[in-house]
DNA sequence: GATGAATGAGCTTTCATTCAT
DNA sequence: TATGAATGAAAGCTCATTCAT
């Protein structure tokens, strides 16, 4: 064992960093392989083989593929998730088409959103930490939008949990669209979005500044 | 095996009779297992077992498990495609909320929405099949909307291949949510979808019927 | 292949016969396997080989190795087991000779004697099922060595349980021995076994056929 | 690890001391394993693990899971083998019991007689050694039991060879009885085995110590 | 045609052994 | 020397597919 208390020693860790990095590269090696040939098509061995370590070794960091599987998606949870919706002043389409785009593109890097449909069918725990995620972020949303509603700048006579699940359902589907590589008029989409939740006049407003929330009783 | 050739035998091709049904026979029993366990966990001896045959008719019928998977696509694309919008005179949310339910009641029937994401990602040539369709099914809605807004019926200044995106993204999520027995208020639903498409007063025109489309250059 | 309706066939099963040949010729190739290299350095894949088969057969007919070896013991119980004695008249040390010649004959050709240590040793069901034949067993020796002691035949201060164990005992460690393939000089062995457990003057009035029974209460 | 070069350190060649103890530490830990799961089921890892090393220091001081196996095994082989007997005068009956009850209950302490077995079916090495010390051992109780038979202290028309393999075998089957933890009536096996050896009138003789050795030829 | 036993490639997992640290 | 992570051969078992009946 090299001395690791001398003065100026590089302050790393040799093993532990080394195990990280195996451990890191199985699961990068995982997950590009699960989203090329689908999660059941992907051998322990391919896994191990791309990560350029032997099978066994596989074994010593994940107790099998559905583990390692779970910990990728874990690990992962923020990017899948559809982003949250925080209506701040200024023009709301040019501020959703911002956040769109850069939520878009950090989901991009973490290819998951191609594995996700396959995964939470076949396996009911997974689907459930999914789920759960999934449900936490509404509720989030849901209790912004009915402020919103309560501050009369939503369409009235519209159903908040209804429109909840149909934004959210398109920022998934949007997900998807972007994972398999399709160009977004991230634009377009925000007008769409806006469109559905806000009346015409009340945009009309937010965009000139001239909104009166003051009205609104809170 | 019965003698079947005595006098009186119904005298109607049995054989390919017996055998259609056979092959139906498969085809039901593949496809409740699918739904139940996924396609990867469905054996062939399985499906033979369920519908009654030995595992060497199944090969007699279907040259592999995927070939009788595409069959069972062929069969049930156009349940699996979101409806085909049409917009006639009258209130929209009510005619669109009344072609939604019974769209889906019928979809409900063939459970294949639930089976659908799984099968796509692994499979390159379903998915291509699928996504024929789809991008067919999307080109009729994009004329009709086209003609829509052209006839000032639509906000003008939205891109109509998001709008249909949107739509068509809405629909197959529906379709998901009701595959996975959530219950679902139409007339919601309807509701968004027609305020993502028409302005407000627009609506309110169709509603009243007083829509004077003549104004309509076309 | 054969017409097999010709009258005068010979009226056999031909699936069921080729099945059932095709276990034995499982069993056969493992019990042989067992005893050469020992159960746990047999492998399903040898066994199959052996019997001339596909590793897959191996599966159809037993659920694992440890399910064909239960089978394979079952089978062959009784040649594991010490032969039953039972006393007549006359010679008793050429009586019991001829009865161990025989004994031990047959179940040199069921190899298992050499088998069972390992087994018993590491399967604690099969140790309780062998345990339970071996208990029957000893039992029945009891109540006969008990009746002979009753008839004061044998010698009266010893204790019958500690004789029964020492005959089973010397019964067994005879049948690893025979297993072995040393020989053995059965005479010699059914003279110990005798005085062992009758005083010199009962044997003689054995072999002379002076032997009074009537003077011995029941 | 603390500085060993201290000045008062015990003087001792320390490192071949550690070595020693590390060494033992692996032979005990894995004798017990062995006996609690038996020697295939064993791995060098838990073996390693139980004697607090690492796996590697395993490989340091035994070439192989086998060696040590015969390392153990020759250390304790005197433990195993059937006790030595020796006639001196008295009661011939209480001296032996009492040298079996020392015998077996240093046997239990020394677990191996359970292990032995499943070992010997499947080295034929080990076997070969274990013959060895056997046929040693045997050579020497026959040597005595013709001793005692020149002196016309044992039954005349027996054959001594029978004998001896009679009497080693109850003294295996003895252990084994006593590693499975069931209690023995030393005494009353002690009845058994003198009454094997010995006719009746010896007996008495040599319990009462009138035996007259002298009227022996030698 | 229909049957289902048979096949064997291929997957998951274990573990004796090596070797860089 | 000691360590324990890494190795990879080999075991158990499954299942798509074939083929004799």
């Amino acid at each position: 064992m090299p001395n690791e208390n001398l003065v100026g020693d590089f302050p790393t860790f040799p093993k532990q960093q080394r195990s990280k990095l195996k451990r890191e590269a199985l699961i990068e090696s995982a997950k590009s392989l699960f989203i090329e040939k689908g999660y059941e098509h992907t051998t322990a061995k391919e896994i191990a083989a791309r990560a350029h370590v032997a099978t066994g070794t596989f074994y010593r960091y994940f107790s099998d593929k559905r583990q390692l599987l779970m910990s990728l998606i874990e690990n992962q949870l923020e990017d899948i998730m559809p982003l949250d919706l925080e209506w701040k002043s200024g023009d709301p389409e040019k501020l959703l088409a911002g956040r769109l785009e850069m939520h878009y593109h950090k989901m991009n890097e973490s290819n998951l959103g191609k594995l996700m449909p396959e995964l939470l069918i076949r396996d009911a725990e997974l689907a459930a930490v999914v789920k759960d995620a999934k449900v936490h972020m509404q509720k989030k949303v849901l209790q912004h939008l009915e402020k919103l509603q309560r501050k009369g700048l939503m369409w009235p006579d519209i159903d908040i949990g209804t429109l909840t699940w149909c934004l959210q359902s398109l920022l998934e589907k949007l997900q998807v669209r972007n994972s398999e590589g399709l160009d977004v008029d991230y634009q377009q989409f925000a007008k769409v979005f806006c469109r559905t939740l806000f009346p015409p006049e009340i945009i009309k407003q937010m965009k000139e500044g001239t909104l009166n929330e003051r009205n609104v009783t809170r």
